[in-house]
RNA sequence: CGAGUCGGUCGGGCGGCCGCGUCGGCCCGGGACGCACCUGGUGUGCGGUCCGGGUCGCCGAGGAAAGUCCGGGCUCCACAGGGCAGGGUGGUUGCCAACGGCAACCCGGCGCGAGCCGCGGGACAGUGCCACAGAGAACAGACCGCCUCCGCCACUCCGGCGGCGGAGGUCAGGGUGAAACGGUGGUGUAAGAGACCACCAGCGCCCCGGGUGACCGGGGCGGCUCGGUAAACCCCACCCGGAGCAAGGUCGAGAGCGCCGGUCGCGAGACCGGCGUGCGCAGGCGUUCGAGGGCUGCCCGCCCGAGCCUGCGGGUGGACCGCUGGAGUGUGCCGGUGACGGCACACCGAGAUGGAUGGUCGCCGAACGGGAGUGCCGAGAGGCGCCCGGGAACAGAACCCGGCUUACAGACCGACUCGUCCG
RNA sequence: UGGGGUAUGGUGUAAUUGGCAACACUACGGAUUCUGAUUCCGUCAUUCUAGGUUCGAGUCCUAGUACCCCAG
């Protein structure tokens, strides 16, 4: 679980992200991001939250993809900047991806989210 | 050795790096509170408490956590009672907090057997249904056949015999069907028939014996045979309040209203702060004539009772408790055929809240697939061994238990049955 | 968490008390035509799955699977 002040807690948190958010999407999941303070104005950390449909499997399936998932989004928290809240829709085809396979997914997609943003961006360091 | 039955246990392992949650220890920072001290500042120190951060340690998914099919605990709402309706269960005796669960036994069916399966009460309380086929299907029926009598015709070795038609008798035989006035043998008869007899099967009643009981064994009598379906309606016996942890509780906030105080204003009043209550508007029904609610539906009766219903608009939509120690788990002994019960000792084994219990890498690794073939056993098939590949099923707590059902790669242990061979 | 419903040819729907699974469209094959369209004929079903009751199950019972809906 990422710390409680990274993490999206309310339906209305990610009802905002979704409507409001730059989407892009990369073959296993789509990635929704979304600045909350525009006016440069500090609002706390950056902060994540995961969606898994029912339609991806079941519970053991989409269990086992947040996890993955989990530690790959830390990687990119950090280099977030503040006030950005982002939300990674996990599609029905990652329900057999490997956790590579997601990485390199997450890569692009968040690449191309945040030039649609206009929001910089820092690389994670893949290995 | 092969084939199989039943019961039980487990359900990948080890390590490196990174990471998460609860609880606890230590350290740091902060908030309010209490106490103490003085140089009387919104100061310093101490204490418990709350919050945040760091660090260390313990623990951290399942046999089904699943489906949500039953039964309970817990919480709230309730509850004088009676009748009808509704739902559930269905051999017996036990076990259990309870159950639609479990055990043993009975009966029926299947299997050579160990064993397995069964919604397994009632069809003389009543109603309904039994298609098609078939002559006839529910207090049945004469199509073919068999037999008797009558009439006509033909043949005749004069004894009869055959054909057609009619009137009857008959269910033995054929054929239909899931099911056809019980089966075999005889007596009897024109031919037949429980019409009669013997045995058997089955039904009902009575008696004796065994068993707590379901029921079993034996004997006698009777009429002579009397279908199936209740997972059709129904009858009988027994049981059944409703909702659910988003239950429910504590604290905080809250719009509107009321009161008090302060500031501004000549004033109406506006703004700010505190306290209390817990919103406003419209419509309908109702407080003697009783709305509405009370074991869900209906009726009778009884009780509570001043609010209730609908629509529109607005506020809060936070934190904590409930929340995990329980019909708990393990071991031993005792009672019981068993389910289970009793006693003693030991142990604490998840509590998340957009939701933790992991991510990644390396090594070992069962099933399974392929190969070399002849190292061992064997007549052979094949098995053990060797090499390569391969890499672990179903599945994730959400208040907690007892079951049931369903899914599941495989591994191991115990008891037993059948077959073959050897001693 | 609680409750309700559906499943039948490729598609959309029928099937009285249990008794021959019906209709329309599509697809395919054939006929008619010089060739097409139209028309006509024919073919296409594990009644979601498994088990049971019954002589007999789409229908009744039990268990499961998939999908949909409602309330908070």
């Amino acid at each position: 679980m990422l710390p409680t002040g990274s993490r999206l807690h309310t339906a209305a948190d990610f009802a905002a992200v979704l409507r409001h958010g730059r989407r892009a999407g990369a073959g296993t999941l789509v990635v929704h991001l979304w600045n909350r303070a525009p006016g440069g104005v500090p609002t706390g950390t950056a902060r994540a939250g995961f969606v898994v449909s029912r339609k991806t499997g079941n519970s053991v399936v989409r269990h086992r993809i947040t996890r993955r998932l989990r530690p790959l989004v830390r990687r990119h928290l950090t280099h977030l900047p503040s006030g950005v809240d982002l939300v990674v829709r996990a599609l029905p085809a990652a329900a057999n991806a490997s956790s590579a396979d997601l990485g390199h997914d997450l890569d692009a997609a968040l690449r191309t989210a945040a030039r649609r943003a206009g929001t910089p961006v820092g690389h994670g360091t893949r290995p």
